[in-house]
DNA sequence: GTAGTTATGTACCGTACGATACACAATAAG
DNA sequence: CTTATTGTGTATCGTACGGTACATAACTAC
């Protein structure tokens, strides 16, 4: 087996995965990628199969570090907890790091819908998933399970809420009040 | 003065709005905007500019419908009931369509932020513009001006997250409940 | 060393983009 | 009818896109 000098395939994905995050599917062009991947295009190409394979790539790894926080604040807080540290993080990592990238998901929602459907019902099912994550938080912090998922899809709009306001600049108050709001809520219903 | 035969532009450009509003700024080309516009090249440049000058228009006229949208209810309702009125809207006129467009201007924050920040502070501006007239409402109601300044804030997060889901094609149920129990909350507050 | 294998660098391809140039058509004035 | 004026249709431009072909470089086995 031979094997000249290899790029760290992962490294250079999550670089790509950076630059989809900041500037979309779209205007993140064959030419950026290479950049900020610091690789070849026939390096690119043997990797990754073509722009479009490696994006669907970002949008799982996206999905699955999201899952990754998520689940690793459930074993760190009570359940109720770990759903509200989840979503402070959000608001708050994205305040820290002046970065305002919002959801990669459900940026991908709002630039592809309407002209490539297959990626935007890919991200979709991400957010599904994640909602059924937080879905089973709150079961595991005592709620009946139809009344649970009614909670998570309200959790969820409130997640599609705050990355478009993360998006928009908008300042991290605006970002925590009604996260703040949405889980007194629960928490009043839950006691 | 010589007139050849002209096309009307408000009716090309609500048609350019139209398409920009399902299929975004970069992916609505001008090969695309002809077509629907059903106007040639020349005509294009000469009447509106070029492509970006033509989307900005867009902006202006969807911010410019969605005030008007807003002031008829509030001619034809109470303050609050007309804010409910049009949240409600917005969510069951998508339904109605079939057409799961979203808002032109949420979407071109997400699809623009980090591409071109010009366009999205142009959108942030008329969003700013719809939630003071949300505070506007909410002062009418009898709501401290303070007070009033945090829950439009609040409603143009959950007018955020209910456009998003409407662009995941989510059903209604799940669009009207966040809207019902947001105002419900305010109703209870203020009564 | 040499041969063989595999990843990388780069020239190139076809296409589609937004935009312009310019000839033509349609009207009004004389 | 002629001329001037102005909007429209179309050929064309330069550029940038995603993707491919192919030569080159790096390494192992011998």
């Amino acid at each position: 087996m031979v094997r000249p000098r290899e790029f760290d395939r992962t490294a250079a994905r999550n670089r790509a995965l950076a630059l989809f995050w900041n500037k979309g599917y779209q205007a993140g062009t064959l030419a950026d990628l290479l950049d900020v991947m610091d690789i070849g295009r026939s390096s690119f190409y043997a990797a990754f199969g073509d722009k479009r394979s490696l994006f669907i790539e970002c949008l799982d790894e996206f999905a699955a570090r999201a899952q990754a926080l998520l689940e690793r604040a459930r074993r760190e807080h009570p359940p109720l907890d770990a759903l509200r540290h989840f979503f402070e993080g959000s608001a708050t990592s994205a305040q820290r790091s002046r970065a305002h990238l919002g959801c990669l998901l459900i940026n991908t929602v709002s630039e592809m819908a309407g002209v490539d459907d297959d990626l935007v019902s890919h991200a979709n099912a991400h957010l599904l998933e994640l909602e059924a994550t937080f879905a089973a938080c709150l079961r595991e912090a005592g709620c009946a399970a139809p009344r649970a998922a009614e909670l998570a899809a309200m959790l969820s709009l409130v997640n599609e809420g705050v990355r478009v306001s993360n998006r928009r600049r908008l300042n991290a108050a605006r970002q925590l009040a009604p996260i703040r709001t949405t889980f007194e809520l629960i928490a009043r219903e839950l006691s």
